[in-house]
RNA sequence: GGAGCCGUAGUUCAGUCGGUUUAGAACGCCGGCCUGUCACGCCGGAGGUCGCGAGUUCGAGUCUCGUCGGCUCCGCCA
């Protein structure tokens, strides 16, 4: 017998209750301590541990709070001793009794209420439980197959449970923050039209009209727009946000945003307040005081020394860019190379083959052709490829890159996004190894000043880097004619830790700015009219400057709780191919439903009914 | 759309070059003992479609192909 067993006997033997029978619980397993000795109590919850030590019985009881060891012995009621024998772990138990010290030298101080136990005089089976198909603690991580199939038991774990209190308190924090800076919570539809222009949209069908489609929101962007020309002022919403696109560790297809609008506002206006807002959230689940401002970049300095828009700025490992000291070099794969630079890794030199070649292979992911490098020695430079520079331009490179002995140079040539991307990501990863990383740190940074527009390759057009509703620059406007993509934007993220966690605009408030930027983007009058009419209809009426931000409530939790995913602050997440372990969704539908909707299946697709 | 890692007892894993018995360990589970444990301890026990399907081979947990599932990443994510 693998799995323990019980039928309805079992409650009557060990005389489990329907209900609380008038018992209250009076306090929860973290709260008990010595300056409660001889009170009276009733707590309740799971049980974590049994002991059993035939004459006397320890268990400690869990709740979302913490734990309480209570003894069942036989001078306080040797009957419920003799019942306490059947109690298995997970069970659901009340108990009634003194709170009494442990015996000298028996405190456990690892736990809060380790200085006290409460002695059983009467309790209660208020539920059973099977064998959980795994075990619920902290120390063991069963498998995410496993969790996420049984997530209400992974959620039990204190580990995890305590992420959802921090998320909890941050979400208060935010709503009192903002409250108390006069914004007003509105809700905006779920429902809404589909416009597709960026991520592929979550579509529902409409049974009323026949044919047509609602679109679940990537964001609630237009809506917090108009409720600006509707005279709202400032407004913000914890919102679910859709987007049907492929997952990754940190992107679920639905995901909570910290949404935020302003009137009357510049970028200044927008990023003190979000400083004021993750301060406020630092400060309220962390008791971490964050210095404000934060500092700023600029978006092609962060690609100059960091290959990203998102530098982890918990450590230096700068790129230096080397491209003219190669330019008429003999090493031809540099000379021809539009981008060539340098990471400098002090200390490096320590790095074996082994591991260099992991670097290589890391590398090629983003499409470099290799990695080439430089270990630098006291007397010489170890290297596949020095022997193809010449003096003049080592010289230059020692220069430049500041390389002393023990460092190693590794090298990224090619296309600039290739070379950028993968020496970028090549530096979190040797941060990582040298550790560089102080775990403990939150390093903050703005990055402005980004291009508006960016070239599409493959639909041979220009499409907005943020959104199509951000603003180009004073005096940029112009240039979205003449130079498309020497435009910047009043565009604005925010960078903690190497993730993105918020991003924001000052938006086109006038209906010829927006009209402009449709007609950059390639969309013609009549397409802009009938998918965005309604934005361009609002600002018609009095539109006033406005802008905001969104922050990216998953991820900021993540990083606040350390957990490695976002799954981990997620309730009920994903899997990678976007189905629920738990509820099976997305399932099939019955054909009635389907008739109702006007839709119909291809012959092969699976269904039922 | 693509690349990589993984799938063996309820769970987490080990399983060497394809060959030694009945595929192991730990935890959990079941039974017994136990009055100061706290991941209690001691004794005993049960528990396996090696994800699934083909193939290679005298012989497959191990090799090959396919397939399903989980994870990480590239593309994608205004």
């Amino acid at each position: 017998m693998s799995q323990q067993q019980f039928d309805d006997s079992v409650y009557d033997k060990y005389r489990t209750v329907d209900d609380l029978g008038g018992w209250r619980r009076t306090h929860h397993n973290n709260q008990l301590s010595a300056s409660d000795l001889g009170a009276e109590v009733c707590l309740m919850g799971w049980v974590q541990f049994r002991r059993d030590h035939g004459g006397l019985i320890f268990i400690d009881l869990r709740d979302r709070e913490g734990l309480t060891q209570v003894v069942f012995a036989p001078e306080v009621n040797a009957d419920a001793l003799e019942r306490a024998h059947a109690i298995r772990s997970e069970y659901v138990v009340a108990v009634k009794g003194v709170v009494r010290e442990r015996p000298e030298g028996m405190a456990n101080a690892n736990l809060v209420t380790g200085q006290i136990e409460v002695a059983v005089s009467e309790w209660k089976l208020l539920g059973l439980s099977d064998t959980p198909p795994f075990e619920i603690e902290d120390r063991v991580e069963a498998g995410e197959q496993h969790r996420l199939k049984y997530r209400y038991l992974d959620l039990r774990r204190p580990s995890l449970a305590g992420n959802f209190i921090l998320r909890h308190k941050a979400c208060q924090s935010v709503r009192r923050y903002l409250d108390g800076q006069g914004f007003l919570e509105i809700e905006t539809p779920v429902l809404t039209k589909s416009t597709p222009e960026g991520a592929r949209d979550y579509l529902v069908p409409s049974r009323l009209n026949p044919g047509k489609f609602y679109a679940l929101p990537q964001s609630p962007q237009l809506f917090k727009q108009l409720l600006m020309v509707s005279g709202f002022d400032r407004y913000f919403q914890i919102c679910k946000c859709f987007r049907d696109e492929d997952l990754r560790a940190d992107r679920q297809p639905e995901f909570s945003q910290i949404d935020i609008e302003m009137s009357f506002v510049d970028e200044q206006m927008v990023q003190d307040l979000a400083e004021g807002l993750v301060q406020a959230m630092f400060k309220e689940t962390k008791g971490i005081d964050l210095p404000a401002p934060f500092p700023r970049m600029k978006y092609a300095d962060a690609m100059r020394d960091y290959g990203v828009d998102k530098p982890d700025l918990r450590f230096e490992l700068k790129h230096v860019e080397v491209t003219d000291i190669f330019a008429g070099s003999g090493f031809k794969v540099f000379a021809a190379s539009e981008l060539v630079k340098v990471m400098r890794v002090p200390g490096g030199a320590e790095l074996s083959r082994k591991e260099i070649d992991e670097y290589t292979k890391f590398v090629e992911i983003y499409g470099a052709k290799g990695l080439a490098w430089i270990k630098v020695k006291e007397d010489e430079w170890q290297s596949p490829i020095v022997k193809f520079f010449s003096d003049e331009e080592k010289a230059k490179l020692a220069e430049r890159t500041g390389c002393e002995p023990g460092d190693i140079l590794f090298f990224q040539a090619g296309p600039a996004e290739v070379a950028n991307a993968a020496l970028g990501n090549l530096r979190v990863k040797v941060g990582e190894r040298m550790g560089l990383i102080d775990q403990d740190q939150y390093a903050l940074v703005w990055i402005t000043d980004f291009p508006l527009l960016e070239y599409d390759e493959d639909e041979k057009r220009f499409v907005a880097r943020h959104h199509p509703f951000t603003s180009a620059q004073p005096g940029q406007m112009d240039l979205i004619e003449s130079d498309p993509a020497g435009a910047l934007a009043r565009a604005y993220d925010l960078v903690l830790n190497g993730y993105e966690v918020g991003g924001g605009s000052i938006r086109n408030h006038t209906r010829q700015a927006q009209e402009k930027m449709f007609a950059a983007l390639g969309i013609r009058k009549e397409e802009a009219e009938d998918r965005f009419g309604f934005l361009l209809e609002g600002l018609k009426y009095g539109a006033p400057p406005h802008g905001g931000i969104a922050f990216g409530l998953d991820r900021l939790i993540m990083i606040l709780t350390g957990a490695r995913s976002i799954r981990d602050v997620m309730a009920f997440p994903k899997t990678q191919k976007a189905t629920c372990m738990m509820t099976e969704a997305p399932g099939p539908v019955d054909k009635k439903q389907l008739r109702e909707l006007g839709i119909r299946l291809r012959e092969n697709t699976e269904d039922k009914g």
